[in-house]
DNA sequence: TATGAATGAGACTTCATTCAT
DNA sequence: CATGAATGAAGTCTCATTCAT
């Protein structure tokens, strides 16, 4: 269906020239559809970038949702976060609302929330069944998870640290520094 | 001077809008200058970006290389960096690099370079003598760090944190984690 | 279509005004488009003037190409050129390279050298044949007819010389003069 | 004096870039004197070009009115003419006039009528004295002086034709062109 | 629904001109 | 008289968006 291929096309132009130098064109051109088509579907631009960042949290969310049914454990919910969040192609859209916070307003600050909630959520509850300290704001964790895991993401790129096991250092730092 | 106005109204007026939302008149406008005046000292809007961006690095830099004259010890070192990054108004510009990263080139990559590599020093160090764990990879630490940061400082902003001592439990967390 | 429309509206625009007074919303009002289409088939407003010039040269090459299969004589030849060169709409792209010489750089020279060497071969022929003198520059000779026409064509938009046979005339003094 | 200084830099500046690549600051800097003090001398731009304009065809005037007390044939005039003319710095100015016809408007249309109007003067006696032919316009042939000095005088600089002795041909076939 | 040519607001930048020193 | 930093109007060009087909 065109909505979705129009999405993906979007998530891809822009991971590679960012959202200002990425015209409505080349999304059209990459999606295999006519400039004018991306407007049946969206308003505008910015609501495709929306829509896009929309489709990716969401489905983080719901991935998230789905394990935690099996996975009960405070540190397995955390380090499946983790992994996931590393996968590329699922976080380039979560990525992208770095580069657009400032005017996508509350629609990029509401998921970016919900992510941090469903952190803040696991920490907490590692807090009350004692399994880590509680002289920490689960606030400051869960930026400070969120934080690590999109700089190591995007500087990936840049740097050259593919092959390393990312995720698994982050989580196991994490978990000594905030275990109780 | 007109100079450092203009550099200090771009960085106020960026961080608040984005850099692609922030036309020219509007940088302008807050250094309380014509339009044109800006091209007297710089010789496009990148330029202006890229040197608010320099001189917010080269400002960091010194006044680590300043301190680390009397901080020898490496977790002495890395709440210093903590800190001092927290700063909001030093450290507005190199957030800024952020929404910028993939079109501001080689310039931007070397400055955050640099200050990965000035973790990584202290990392290292810190494994040598033994305080912190060896079997970490000191660059994904120091990425680790910068990210966690980086978000603490953006969400700071949106999320109210302003309260809170960030940098102490960020460091806190960080040494737990990596302490030997 | 509308590439030739913007053309032609360039020509006459540029005619009156000059290149460097004719701002590109000019054109575009006068050829009854909205200035971003200016752009839909042109890179850039120096390569309208490019296009221009290039279509009124070529013409005119075609033109002579075209007549020169059955104007076989020296004589013939260069009074058809004079004739063509004056007749104003053809002409008025090639006058407009003199204002532009400077910096339109070889695109213009080569058209301007083009109908140079078109000139000189007929001189040079008749040379041969023994209906021209032998004691001259045949290139001198080639940008003395063209300077003339050329010098021609402009003033008499503003000397009100346009009665006269000035082709006619022309090619008269030229022929006795370099006539053997 | 600071007028001459900055009229012959013009004159320079202008016959290298054209007119309109030639800001004024450019103007001021081979002038030796600050962007400002141009307007202590003239009103505008344009008036200095203008007035370089007006100061090369005056001091060709005079030359030629100098010349003629001693010089009193046709022949002898128009090749003193011709010579004068194809003197580099002296035309130069008379040159630029080109590129400008367009908006300079009625100054430049002066200059150029009285360059033509002492051609026809000439030209006329010529005829009178039975030297010249009569069937021809004298007006036609004073462009045609004109144009063809003007565009060898123009191509020189392109074309390398720097050694040749160009007035002496353009003379030469006009006087045989027009000769009774 | 789909197209893509056309639009025009608005961005960046240049540069003639002014004016406080 | 002289300076040159500052101004801001105007120019070129891009691109999100519309609409006739």
């Amino acid at each position: 269906m065109k909505y979705r291929r129009i999405l993906d096309a979007a998530v891809e132009v822009i991971a590679e020239r960012g959202y200002f130098h990425s015209p409505v064109n080349a999304i059209a051109r990459r999606a295999g559809v006519a400039d004018g088509t991306i407007y049946l579907y969206f308003k505008s631009k910015d609501e495709v970038l929306r829509a896009a960042i929309d489709m990716a949290f969401d489905q983080f969310s719901r991935q998230m949702e789905e394990a935690f049914e099996t996975l009960r454990g405070p540190r397995e919910q955390l380090e499946y976060i983790a992994q996931a969040h590393m996968d590329r192609h699922a976080s380039m859209a979560i990525h992208m609302q770095r580069e657009v916070r400032p005017f996508l307003g509350e629609s990029s600050q509401r998921h970016l929330a919900k992510y941090i909630e469903m952190v803040r959520e696991v920490i907490r509850r590692g807090q009350q069944e004692g399994v880590f300290r509680r002289d920490m704001s689960d606030e400051v964790v869960a930026h400070f998870m969120f934080g690590v895991m999109d700089e190591l993401l995007s500087s990936a790129v840049f740097a050259g640290l593919e092959g390393e096991d990312m995720a698994g250092q982050v989580v196991d730092v994490l978990f000594r520094g905030i275990g109780a």
